[in-house]
DNA sequence: ATATATTTTTAGATTTGCCTAAATTTTAAT
DNA sequence: ATTAAAATTTAGGCAAATCTAAAAATATAT
């Protein structure tokens, strides 16, 4: 079956939305969906109708096990294409979002297992997000302390274990926050300390404190 | 200016249609977009207005040079997502053009660019039709008979200066006719013959006379 | 030159996806 | 347990792109 792409892009929000089980407000989907309240409740009933979704008016919605397949097909082109745009292309890892947003709705899905065997079968995106497999099996996220990763490793920030006011003015300071993507540039035995490299800046130093802290998605090859 | 997937097909279509200068009929286009007259003549006013074309009604319509520019556009990205598709993600070649339908609509303009880029700036797509530039100055297409191609290269039928009935039965009965891919194997200085060979099948030997007559359009990389 | 056939346009609907404004339901607060 | 606030839905419309059926213009044939 095939869908418009204002459908797919309604199913990717709920997907992204419904943490666990619970059904998505419709204000909430409104709101990432940037539309108004009562246009998501005209799709509701449309894409109920095709059975992606239950939803009982005032109640929320929730995917069936149809939406959810859809859901990560459609999150797995977008996070190759992205990958592809970075990786072949020369793109920087923060202007492909918006070009994936479009590539994502092309239908052939022959097109997008060749385009995973070109990439090598990646199993993370640029922003560290895990790449659902060709059978749509979703690869645990690959994260770690900064202080654990290898030298010469890459990733991209995505939690910061010590959430502190203190912690997070230094972060500020240092220009680091979530989807920062760093480079382990050099590791520091007698004191745990790390330097580590932010895309065009100079290497910076960080205290184990930090390191251990600072947990990154990386980016990782092969089946 | 952004237009629509739909708009973008008329716009297209008319530039394929438009020999010459002439102006092209409002059934011809029904038929090429596989749509009825009616919609047409709608549609027809509103690229009018977007200044994409000349319409007057029941005089047909011609493209503006500011829709050849777009049609241009249109299709230098689906002959170089064609390209892309074939070179890279090894799909035959008779298979790429319903995906390059879709992904020619793709908007960003750097992406385009930079696949161009990716692929090493070629002049020619799969069927051997030439590619627009990053300016849309589209090259000649690079036509020649058989006879004159050099060993190892290949390219796609894309003429027949003898269309005697003779000749057509001869071609049919090797299975080449107009878009057929083949490859030049061995050159008999002798008898001017010439040994080629099409997709999967074994290497087939033409006279020199065919091989005269037989037009092929040739790929070409290199700026 | 006139009738007939063909092409093209108009008129009026339909579907998709969105909107605003008003009504309804649910939730939260006292 | 009411009432006020917030969330959600309904009702009625709009624009894009299509359609069918009917009308109008152009082309063709004798």
């Amino acid at each position: 079956m095939k869908y418009s792409a204002s459908k797919e892009n309604y199913i990717k929000a709920i997907f992204h939305l419904q943490q666990a089980d619970e059904s998505v407000a419709t204000n909430a989907l409104a709101d990432a969906l940037q539309t108004k309240p009562a246009s998501v409740t005209d799709m509701l009933k449309k894409l109920k109708t095709q059975k992606l979704l239950q939803y009982e008016k005032y109640r929320g919605v929730k995917l069936t096990p149809e939406g959810k397949k859809l859901a990560v097909q459609i999150i797995r082109k977008h996070r190759l294409w992205e990958l592809f745009l970075v990786e072949k292309l020369q793109f920087g890892w923060e202007e492909v979002h918006e070009i994936a947003e479009e590539l994502e709705h092309i239908s052939s899905k022959k097109l997008i297992d060749r385009l995973d065997a070109f990439l090598d079968f990646p199993k993370a995106d640029p922003h560290g997000d895990p790449i659902p497999d060709i059978n749509g099996k979703m690869p645990a996220l690959q994260q770690s302390a900064v202080s654990e990763m290898p030298v010469n490793s890459s990733g991209t920030v995505n939690g910061i274990s010590d959430q502190s006011a203190d912690m997070l003015e230094l972060l500020k300071h240092k220009s680091i926050q979530l989807g920062t993507r760093l480079e382990i540039k050099k590791k520091f035995e007698v004191d745990g300390s790390v330097e580590i490299k932010i895309r065009n800046q100079q290497p910076v130093n960080i205290s184990e404190h930090v390191a251990k802290n600072l947990l990154v998605a990386y980016d990782n090859k092969g089946k």
